[in-house]
DNA sequence: ATAACACTTCAAGTAAGCTTGAAGTAAAGA
DNA sequence: TCTTTACTTCAAGCTTACTTGAAGTGTTAT
């Protein structure tokens, strides 16, 4: 069986090896094995519990809220009005949030051309452009 | 000249007055001008400069950073590098936003699938469908 | 006029999510 | 063997972004 020390799923998901302790603190984590000298010994069942952590919460889904769903999940045929309204508001969070994202990023894509207008403008002497208005 | 009131930003932006009035303190929002009885009126540029902020603030871009930006803007042709490389390097940083959320929602999505293919089974007294597994 | 309510300032408090420091143990290389 | 490096726990501290409370002033409704 594969196993993975601490530094390797830091390394792997990029996150510091201290965040992964605080995350077994808060039980976000199943419990993780260790050798004899103490040293945390993860495994695949880890790596996969971190992938579904970090999918919720790279999409603003709150620790607390993340933690319910995990325990939810320890009996799901108790749980599965909790974990339907869970996932399936989340959804509907998430496309919203891409929406506004998408809305937001055209706003920014505006600046960047308004601003390169200006700087070309001073680069190459001319006079103010005035076929783009401020944008913010 | 069209102004507001605080209650009146407060609403039309979805935002606490509090929050208006710690973001003047940050100096994110230019200067109020006030009544006699010392409330605030806030005018059309109030309401650009919020929408900005906003546009910034919810694509993730801290405070701080966003308070740069618009010291940045008060004197464009001295800070030409500083504005473009903010609002370039915070496009890109949108545009991975968007794709991770992409991916993100994919996940989920699959989750409210697979429990609500759970959901059915149960529903239908039928026994646990093997077409699909667990996906966190 | 008097109560109820809205606004004001300013300092202190809160919540989420880590991050750091001290003090100790253990394995690995010169 | 000695030193460096990596890990351990646990509590305390930090950052961001607000939020709340106290104490006071002003405005509005009955």
């Amino acid at each position: 069986m594969q196993t993975y020390t601490i530094k390797e799923m830091s390394k792997r998901f990029n996150i510091p090896a201290s965040t992964l302790r605080y995350y077994e603190d808060l039980g976000l984590l199943p419990p993780v094995e260790r050798t004899s000298s103490d040293q945390r010994i993860y495994t695949d069942c880890h790596i996969s519990r971190l992938t579904g952590i970090l999918c919720f919460k790279n999409t603003g889904l709150p620790l607390a809220q993340i933690q319910d769903f995990f325990r939810y999940e320890e009996d799901i045929p108790g749980h599965m009005d909790e974990i339907l309204s869970l996932v399936t508001t989340h959804e509907q969070d998430i496309k919203q949030q891409i929406k506004e994202m998408k809305s937001n990023l055209a706003h920014i894509q505006h600046k960047v051309r308004y601003y390169n207008g200006i700087k070309h403008a001073i680069e190459t002497g001319r006079e103010w452009p005035c076929w783009e208005e401020s944008s913010s």
